[in-house]
DNA sequence: CGTACATTTGCATCGTAGTTGCAAAAATAA
DNA sequence: TTATTTTTGCAACTACGATGCAAATGTACG
């Protein structure tokens, strides 16, 4: 019963459970895409305010559920945290940008070679973006 | 002399020499790090109107002088194109921000690794954000 | 150098993503 | 079940960015 994993993981994370939080996250677990408010409100139609999501998507980002991907346009992004951080704990991020169906694709699971800086930069977090054609658009 | 250079690189785009271009085209030769619509209508306090830098950004990015930098929040970042760009002609984009003074560096002259995806992906850019404290932060 | 045409700028206006305050509703704890 | 805390929904607001159009500026050419 997926609906017991929703409402046990939001309580690992130390949130109360509601039916807003619960859609929310079963959105993202369902989905590998990344996702904007505005596609949480049409794709479930639920009919939940704009300001419920706004703010549940506030809520779990800063628990470490989702993340937000840079993108080069004004509108926020989310994806579920599944990176493998390595021995110093820095998070890796790599999604995929498809620039003809403009599907953002989480490739956490892939390793991220890390990149070495001048001397006196310390680094907490790595976010790739590959731009390109995706294998279902080629 | 700093506006003939200006005003010559423009020509060299393909672009009308204006007041207001060789003003924002500079604003970018200028400074190492990001620029956003509002970082240059307030920096160097010429009376240009918004739309007016909205629209040179724009036409910059079309042809290539600048390039939008992913980013977390709403607003657009830019800087100047100065990447490597390797063999196959992919351009990577190297930029660190700072948790700390929100500054965005170009790291653009220092070599991305390149990363394998999944058969059926074509690779055009590379975009990584780094992100930390800076130098000066820490 | 001055005129004709093309391009760019500024103003007003609009669209939309995201935010905030507050009262009602729902969740948690006792 | 009741009391307290947290969350939700509504309304209103802020800010970035986009668009249409007339005035101003740039470019090309005689």
């Amino acid at each position: 019963m997926p609906e017991i994993d929703i409402a046990s993981l939001l309580k690992n994370y130390g949130l109360s459970i509601t039916d807003a939080r619960k859609m929310v996250l079963s959105a993202f677990v369902k989905n590998r895409n990344a996702l904007t408010q505005r596609d949480i409100c049409n794709f479930t139609d639920t009919g939940f305010d704009r300001v419920t999501i706004y703010r549940t998507l506030e809520v779990f980002v800063e628990k470490g559920i989702i993340h937000i991907i840079p993108s080069m346009d004004t509108i926020k992004r989310y994806s579920l945290v599944r990176s493998i951080n390595n021995a110093d704990c820095y998070q890796n991020h790599l999604h995929f940008l498809c620039d003809n169906c403009e599907k953002t694709i989480c490739f956490d699971m892939m390793p991220v070679p890390s990149i070495s800086l001048p001397a006196g930069f310390s680094v907490k977090e790595t976010e790739v973006i590959i731009k390109g054609t995706c294998k279902d658009c080629k």
